[in-house]
DNA sequence: ATTATCTATAGATCTATAGATAATGC
DNA sequence: ATTATCTATAGATCTATAGATAATGC
């Protein structure tokens, strides 16, 4: 029996369905999903409002602005990724080998994307976040695409680095890693996807065979102990 | 001297720059720039008219609504690449290897990507264009992806096609294809992206160097005699 | 006569602000 | 008293239509 005390404030004119998370999150995730599903024009004030069951100007207590929301998306969704990178980075060369630190990367990388609640990743492709307000959104992906450059160069063979400098391997690897962004779009991506994304990421860096499956044994030692 | 006849109709408020291009033909210049900055549902058809040097309402003699406009846009766009795939598939067994036509194809897309006048890939990636009126463009897309699908799994290793579904490769080369759309919103690609992702495309196949190498020279030739 | 524009405008939005109100907390 | 909502609305859009007008073509 949950009796979930009722909140401060004037009631909504329609109950929450979820009592226990708080207005904001409650916006976030609409926003969110309306975002990702119509576009950011596209989504109005009302309609976000509409659907966490609240009137359109009630959204203004919790965000001064429309941008507001959408910049806080934003900060939350690259965040967990570039954290991860760090840590696992810091592992080459001692604890674990350049290949086998690329794998784990681009392995947790399409897990974290493949599970944001509404594919949330669609909204890095979409003009609206190339103005000024998110440019520290932007900074930070700046950054992951960066360590993946530097992971990658590590890992490649000499007739890859020979013909790609580090910037471009970046571009390469975090665009494949984000093929899952695309998958969400028509099916849901499983853990063969991980493995298959992940490997194939060694692979345009030039590895062969033997080495990509050694680096990805290596690499799920290393996250299970992680986990 | 270029004397230039005076068109038919009522004379613009502005003169057109160019007096060559017909009125609908400015009008999907403009869009097509607008869309790619801001986004669709964020271009408004006075923003479209002022581009172009008409008034709001002179749009509509040219086209019924927005979404017209953007259809044509769509369907223009991938309509040449979908020809040259078909055009080169056909060459595979007979004239040319399978690696060495997806390294063709690749190529020809990436600098057909790389060339359009304001970027329109990134069309692609706006969540309206996921609506109904523009499943012709969409099936159109799902074709190109198949026949990279196909030609990536005739080039690939046993190691890669026994992991990976030929819709998996697909998807996996389209999107490394397309990370040409993403380079173009930071700087201006050049003849060695072309190569790089080229060549990513098959070393992703699993692919070594030596036969890589083959495949590009083996492309060059057969492109060379196309041109 | 035909074509391609123009002006004017209806009707439907959309964002954000002002001020009232119905809860809980102390 | 504080919090989180509500109602009402101003002012700025935005799309699309109706009907007038200024060119060229025959």
């Amino acid at each position: 029996m949950k009796t979930t005390r009722p909140r401060q404030g004037r009631p909504r004119h329609t109950p929450p369905s979820d009592p226990n998370a708080s207005g904001r999150e409650q916006i976030l995730d609409a926003a969110g999903a309306l975002f990702v599903e119509h576009g950011i024009a596209a989504t109005s004030t009302r309609m976000i409002a509409e659907r966490v069951g609240i009137r359109q100007a009630s959204l203004y207590y919790h965000f001064a602005t429309k941008d507001e929301i959408l910049a806080e998306l934003l900060a939350t969704s690259v965040r967990p990724s570039l954290e991860m990178v760090d840590r696992i980075q810091a592992w080459v060369p001692e604890r674990a080998s350049a290949a086998a630190a690329l794998y784990a990367v681009a392995a947790t990388d399409v897990r974290t994307l493949s599970r944001t609640p509404y594919n949330i990743g669609t909204l890095y492709l979409l003009p609206e976040v190339r103005a000024t307000p998110f440019d520290a959104f932007r900074a930070d992906r700046g950054r992951l695409q960066q360590s993946y450059g530097a992971l990658g160069s590590l890992a490649a063979t000499e007739a890859v680095t020979g013909s790609m400098q580090p910037d471009r391997i970046g571009e390469l690897l975090i665009q494949l890693v984000e093929v899952v962004i695309q998958i969400r779009r028509s099916r849901d991506p499983d853990a063969a996807d991980t493995d298959v994304v992940a490997s194939s990421c060694l692979r345009l860096c030039g590895l062969d065979e033997p080495t990509v499956a050694a680096a990805r044994d290596e690499a799920h030692v290393l996250l299970t102990s992680l986990a």
